[in-house]
DNA sequence: AGATAAATAGGGTATTTCCCCTATATCGGC
DNA sequence: GCCGATATAGGGGAAATACCCTATTTATCT
């Protein structure tokens, strides 16, 4: 079995070669520090598996999983992130993943996840199973309307309701309208959170 | 030379054991997935170096190192992150760390960090060296303390004063006495602005 | 020794957030 | 013409905030 693995971290790296290698579950033939890396690697030598880290430069490891997938390659995908966000699983699998792996996980999940997924199935550990099984379910488009993101922008700006109202010329119980609506779409409980969000989002310029 | 190593990913862990045995530069007395696991461990082993993942769950290696600062101990530490932030290596130095390192770093940057740092010395690299040298020239000391930087931390994470207070063994009302103290500094009035101040400043980590 | 700063924590109050509810008007799609 | 989504706005209440105050302890500096 060939596989490669592609991470930015030198001892992410080290890390899974070692556990690989320990497991004797196939030879390593490549590993690249960049998503740019591993699609040209992919591209030419077509291995059997890549480990690729979502969050890589420029390229990411979602983009490289699109591309095998719009290309058709025989190369199966197993993804791996820092954090367990359900949000990114989905994304994840969406994008044409075979298998979804957090880096917090053991050694035994990551052997487990390559065999699952080489025989062609899907990996997904079974508590994360289950909670996407019911993000999916009640996921309700996740899109904000312009004035929702009108008001996040005011909201990140720390103006409060009764500033905003004046601002876009409507009562304080309206902005707070918006703002609750927001705060169930995208789960949150605290306007921290949100300008969190709209910093990340680029909404707060 | 005895050496803890906190991350929470497992992945990571691998990796670093991998890296110091084969360079053989000392042995690993524990590795744990938590800060407060870490913490622990210090107190009462007092090893000689701790290596710690600054992003880990509730306790980060940030506040560790500064509880070993705090308690006088022998114990030198190296923090590691995902990416080199020149605010968050600011940070950490002023936290009481004796090293810094990247996760993307290689092989003989963590081992000439365990040397260095084993010797009594400080280590960053010469290129962040650099960079923080210029960094601290022109930045505006905004005078905060370390309390009140590790609060405004917990706030930009959207907890609230009596969660924080838990968190940091104090009472919600202190809490709110460093919060109110920080807006009055920094001419804040709204919680919003403080998230934005931390997420710009790299307190959030 | 005295001053200064930092961390602790309580009392009190006004404002704001967070979240539940209902309700109306508008606009676009089927 | 009706439905669904969006925007509007109000009632009400529990929780959290912002900000005023005082006060003690500990540590550091002069």
């Amino acid at each position: 079995m060939k596989i490669i693995v592609a991470d930015d971290h030198h001892i992410v790296r080290q890390g899974l070669l070692a556990l690989i290698q320990t497991a004797r579950v196939g030879s390593i033939i490549a590993d690249v520090d960049s998503g740019e890396k591993a699609w040209q690697h992919i591209l030419r030598h077509e291995p059997d598996i890549a480990i690729l880290d979502i969050t890589m430069g420029e390229v990411s490891g979602l983009s490289v999983c699109q591309r095998i997938k719009a290309r058709g390659l025989k190369t199966r995908v197993i993804l791996l992130t820092m954090h367990s966000d359900i949000k990114v699983i989905d994304n994840a699998l969406e994008a044409g993943a075979h298998g979804y792996l957090p880096k917090s996980d053991a050694f035994h999940s990551l052997i487990k996840a390559i065999h699952t997924v080489h025989t062609g199935g899907q990996y997904i550990s079974d508590s994360h199973q289950s909670e996407l099984q019911s993000y999916r379910n009640n996921k309700t488009d996740f899109e904000l309307t312009i004035r929702e993101k009108e008001v996040i922008h005011h909201i990140a700006l720390g103006q409060t309701n009764k500033e905003i109202g004046k601002a876009l010329f409507i009562s304080a119980k309206t902005v707070d309208a918006h703002r609750t609506r927001v705060m169930k779409k995208l789960g949150f409980k605290k306007t921290a959170q949100l300008v969190r969000f709209a910093i990340e989002q680029g909404l707060s310029l």
